[in-house]
DNA sequence: CGTCTAATTGAAAATGGATTTCAATTTAAA
DNA sequence: TTTAAATTGAAATCCATTTTCAATTAGACG
């Protein structure tokens, strides 16, 4: 119930932002768009790319593409880089911010937050001069399971 | 002199590396070094190869490449990377670790260190039952100098 | 409804940094 | 020296991303 009226609040948003920009919905936009917010978060283009080819073979990898950067770009979803290489895209859970615990192990991605730690950014960037816009804070190492065996 | 010091250190430590390794000290290799020290931080293989070929324009793009790569596996340099698109290197401050301020106007790059902040990740990462191997932490905003024009 | 225009699509090509290939050269051990 | 292995550099390849372009589609307007 929770997860269907966010997503009917994000496909609202989307729409919204394709109104307003004078782009158009399109069935690929919609087909991208659900499996986008089904499937779990941090995809790959590929990873969507190789999903989406299941049910709808006829989308194009470039059509996945050029969405998941609309998304960006409307707000629902963000880019990520954990350092293989290639992009990755999860859900924008509104305005909540979120980092990153990476097992270098099985690459299990845990999100944490701590407002500690994001109010001694502001601090210590103040302290330079600088103002933040963004962050990113990764921390890679070995979780539980991988160490037991 | 400090300097001096530090960076005879460095090429011994690299010295030993190639022996230990069984690889071969080559004139290319202490230039692509000397080069890399009297540059300053943070430097694409473009970058260091572009420095390099005004001196010595028979060193190749490859070479530089790989030479980078042999400094990181030795300890000597860190590769970084700051969402452009390509890697940079910069010289290993011995086990001093630091984290990047970034200014997205001018690109200006500050390094800071904050051990209350390594503390915290030390334990947010403890609650979830990781282990930290390494971490990055970058905090993008804007400058000083870029705010007051 | 059609008509029309601009946006969209998807296959293929292009891009760009990273990496590899390979024949020629160089290192350094014997 | 001689010799085997490592290194070099130009060119080729890799691979995720991005662009191109002709065909298709959305949706505004009448
Ligand atoms: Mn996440
Ligand atoms: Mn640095
Ligand atoms: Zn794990
Ligand atoms: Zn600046």
């Amino acid at each position: 119930m929770r997860k269907i009226l966010t997503n009917t609040k994000t496909k609202n948003q989307f729409k919204d932002f394709l109104l307003t920009q004078g782009l158009k919905s399109t069935r690929q936009r919609e087909i991208i768009l659900d499996e986008f917010l089904r499937a779990g978060s941090h995809l790959s283009t590929e990873d969507l790319y190789l999903r989406l080819r299941k049910g709808n073979p006829h989308i194009g990898y470039a059509t996945v593409h050029r969405t998941l950067k609309l998304f960006a770009e409307c707000g629902i979803a963000e880019q990520r880089h954990f350092g293989d290489g290639q992009a990755r895209y999860e859900a924008s859970d509104c305005d909540e911010h979120h980092d990153h615990l990476i097992c270098v192990v099985c690459g299990k991605i845990v999100e944490f937050e701590d407002p500690r730690i994001e109010e001694l950014q502001l601090e210590v960037a103040g302290a330079h001069g600088f103002t933040i816009e963004r962050h990113r804070l990764e921390l890679y190492g070995c979780c539980l399971e991988c160490r037991q065996v």
